[in-house]
RNA sequence: GCCCGGGUGGUGGAAUGGUAUACACGAAGGACUUAAAAUCCUUUGCCUUUAUCGGCUUGUGGGUUCGAAUCCCACCCCGGGCACCA
């Protein structure tokens, strides 16, 4: 009989269905994959890598008795269905129906283990409600808040963007140049967590390059505020991290934006010049003030040095952030290089502080032209000059921000909120608040939404005294239902919580995620936020959502690049799995290269994992039952590989086992259990083979595994000349004996014997 | 610029101090076939050689060690992240 792949995976496609049950007698499982936006082009043979190894994991958890929750849902909201309806007027409802339509299809096709009883979609009200309901407990917890400070902004998507959308100035989605504006936003006070963001990092068993783009990103610094007063009578404060430096602060500089600016224009014996400079930075995007360092004096301004007295000039320059510290630094130009480069261009003192080599000098040092403090170490030094003066004091910044949580676009959850005159901002009590259907999907560019036209949804009576009110118009970011599916999976239709505790008790937290690595500092920094708030609240009962992260590798096209559509290099997994079967699309997914690493794609190799999967239908099996070593030996490597994320080994150790038994043939007992360690990596062809019910994960046999002779390597002065195969344990007396019998090693003898290495069963090395 | 990975045959990769190149792809030769595909067998790191023998080889140069792809130092190249965060 041939190997028909086509009607073998429909047949246990159709017979193999996978259910959680809430069975809290057995240890359980709880292995995610980040779920998909379902875009209209379908998944790409570079998507299934990760719903593969999480398959493999599910399986074999299940196989060793964990009940395993392996769900599946859609993360529907956003900009590709919002604009593909303002182009063709159809309802990103319906879009977005037809694509999840197309991706379940797709994901069956391959042959996962998903329960899907459990499938949840973000755009369901039914689910929103409870993106709705969290947001209100954070606005109550006095966790968001309204903000009209200027705000990244995209002119292409016509919407304010988070810090973490913006990726080196241009926009997340589409890459425009992003701008600033002032935008009326509602803001999440992620911030308020950062230092439990950051140690919590500690526990977490996740690749060590995500937990550090985290840390960068939450960027916590230690350093010290520094008061300087002004010869107006006024103060302006600074945050430093080298307070060591303090000497050879030589200027003040202020961001452009900073408050003190505009009420000291009139004092200025160049006001003209600061007007015109300021005019000038504001009309530019991030990216064009960041080109050069540029400056103006504030003249007639000074500030005194409270370290030793001294009067120093105040400027504004483009680098000064405002959104940092205090949007004003002290100067140090012989110890940065930023402010070196400044001071250079523009004639400004510079003054050696620290000893130690060539400047600008940033690293630590022995302090000099510092008054008392010289020949201190700057350690020391750091300490000590924050406790001699009153005016300065020990502090921390983070880089990390408050996330910019509302939209001014159409297909996103709307914020539950209620704008009335009289009582302020109130709470809509009745959830979920449904999306409207509008007109026009058009964002309006004014830092209004879509929603904001809409006048019978907008204009409302006030639920608490009845007066006119609004509804906010405003919609949340993409991430927000990302943030807490994790936690719906356990318990999907419950109308009264978000989850049932005692549910959530069990499942959580995950125990394996997988995804990409693209989400470091955006989906997992959110998620892991909301999980910490919903902990406090009483919702959760683990600190942590994500036990365990493993990020696949991307798959690239045959010439290197990314998949895409728009360079037409995708290769899609329905024509493969039409061609060789879902089983060897797997096995081929696997074996390609560590599970880790980026890799080309290349059909050529599939057709070796169908060849190893035509092997093992067509193996031949015989009575003779003779003990199978290298079968033991097998199932240990399959056993650890799994556990150890190798798939590519496991694979490769499994095709030795069929090369042998292609020549030998193999018994219907060993063949079943070979057949249980193939099953996670291609389920279909292994179902079909396997005889009986059982598919319990193979115990190996220690003592079968144990060879009783060893190949020993020959050493002459460390080269390799010879091996021999011994029986275990050999003193070195007798290896030595051997060894010198040999011809190939007598030719490399002449001389006496200085000195010889022996290392047990393994090898012996003859000094001459 | 700074912070993480990584560099092994024609290709994807294996080996984390002890026989480098497992496994797979590709290629070459052979069997079967009218022929092709599929399948099976053989060969396949490089140099020298009819073959053996031998020598060389894990980005480059040095070091530690009886012994280094693996550890240390310097440099070169590739990929990813951050990017005026004071």
């Amino acid at each position: 009989m041939n190997y028909d792949h086509k009607s073998i995976e429909k047949k246990w496609q159709e017979k193999e269905h996978f259910k959680t049950e809430d069975d809290y007698s057995k240890p359980k499982f709880y292995c995610l994959d980040m779920f998909p936006y379902p875009s209209g082009v379908g998944l790409h043979v570079g998507h299934p890598r990760g719903y593969i190894a999480s398959d493999i994991l599910s399986r074999y958890k299940r196989m060793r008795g964990f009940n395993v929750l392996h769900p599946m849902g859609w993360d529907a909201f956003g900009l590709p269905a919002e604009n593909y309806a303002i182009k063709t007027g159809i309802h990103p409802k319906i879009t977005t129906a037809d694509n999840v339509a197309k991706f379940k299809a797709q994901l069956e096709k391959i042959g996962l283990s998903y329960d899907w009883s459990r499938e949840i979609n973000t755009t369901d009200p039914n689910y929103y409600k409870w993106t709705q309901w969290i947001f209100l407990k954070m606005f109550e917890h006095g966790l968001a808040y309204e903000s009209v400070l200027p705000i990244n902004w995209c002119p292409s998507c016509k919407t304010g963007l988070a810090n973490e959308e913006v990726v080196s100035g241009n926009c997340e989605r589409c890459g425009t140049a992003v701008t600033k504006k002032d935008v009326r936003q509602w803001v999440l006070k992620i911030t308020k967590y950062a230092d439990r963001l950051l140690e919590d990092l500690e526990e977490l068993d996740w690749p060590e390059k995500i937990k550090e783009m985290q840390r960068n990103w939450i960027g916590k610094s230690h350093g010290a505020d520094v008061l300087f007063k002004l010869n107006n009578g006024k103060e302006v404060k600074v945050f430093t991290t080298r307070p060591d430096t303090l000497f050879g602060a030589t200027f003040l500089i202020l961001s452009p934006e900073h408050s003190l600016v505009s009420g000291v224009l009139d004092d200025l014996t160049n006001k003209q010049d600061v007007v015109s400079y300021l005019e000038e930075t504001k009309n530019k995007s991030d990216i064009e003030r960041m080109e050069e360092k540029t400056g103006v004096p504030l003249s007639g301004l000074f500030a005194i040095n409270p370290v030793n007295g001294k009067q120093i000039p105040v400027w504004i320059a483009n680098y000064v952030l405002s959104s940092y510290g205090y949007g004003a630094i002290m100067s140090v130009p012989a110890h940065d290089q930023r402010d070196y480069e400044f001071a250079t261009k523009y004639n400004l003192d510079i003054i050696e502080v620290v000893s130690g080599g060539e400047l600008p000098y940033t690293s630590e040092g022995e302090l000099i032209n510092s008054g008392s403090f010289n020949g201190m170490k700057s350690s020391e030094a750091k300490d000590k000059i924050i406790q001699e003066f009153d005016v300065i004091s020990e502090s921390i910044n983070y880089k990390l921000r408050d996330w910019v949580f509302s939209r001014q676009r159409y297909w996103g959850e709307p914020i539950p909120l209620i704008h009335c005159e009289k009582c302020g901002i109130i709470t809509e009590e009745n959830l979920p608040l449904e999306l409207p259907e509008v007109e026009k999907y058009e964002p309006t560019g004014t830092g209004e939404s879509p929603l904001a036209s809409i006048e019978d949804w907008v204009n409302i009576k006030c639920p608490k005294c009845g007066g006119s009110a609004k509804r906010e118009t405003n919609t949340m970011p993409q991430w927000a239902g990302s943030c807490w599916y994790y936690l719906r999976f356990i318990d999907p239709d419950n109308d009264n919580a978000l989850v049932d505790s005692e549910k959530e008790k069990y499942f959580q937290p995950v125990d394996l995620y997988i995804g990409g690595a693209e989400h470091a500092v955006l989906h997992l920094l959110y998620a892991r936020f909301w999980h910490k708030f919903l902990y406090d609240i009483g919702v959760v009962s683990t600190k942590e959502p994500f036990l365990k992260l493993k990020n696949q590798g991307t798959i690239l096209a045959y010439d290197g690049q990314k998949m895409s559509k728009s360079k037409g290099n995708t290769v899609s997994p329905d024509d493969m799995i039409e061609k060789y079967g879902a089983d060897s699309l797997r096995v081929y997914e696997m074996f390609l290269a560590p599970f880790e690493d980026a890799v080309s794609w290349s059909d050529n190799g599939l057709v070796g994992a169908r060849r190893f999967l035509e092997k093992v239908w067509n193996i031949n099996l015989i009575e003779t039952n003779v003990e199978d070593k290298l079968l033991h030996q097998t199932i240990k490597k399959v056993t650890e590989d799994i556990e150890g994320f190798k798939f590519n080994t496991a694979i490769s150790s499994m095709m030795i086992l069929i090369n042998e038994w292609t020549k030998t043939g193999t018994t219907r007992e060993n063949f079943n259990l070979f057949l249980k360690l193939l099953y996670p990596f291609a389920p279909h062809i292994s179902r079909e083979l396997i005889e009986g019910d059982d598919i319990s994960w193979p115990q190996f046999s220690e003592s079968l595994i144990e060879e009783d002779t060893v190949t020993l390597a020959i050493q002459v002065n460390g080269k390799f000349r010879d091996s021999v195969l011994l029986t275990k344990g050999l003193s070195q007396e007798e290896v030595e004996g051997i060894a010198l019998e040999r011809e190939k090693v007598k030719k490399w003898i002449s001389g006496d014997i200085k000195k010889v290495i022996f290392v047990q069963d393994k090898l012996i090395n003859i000094l001459i």
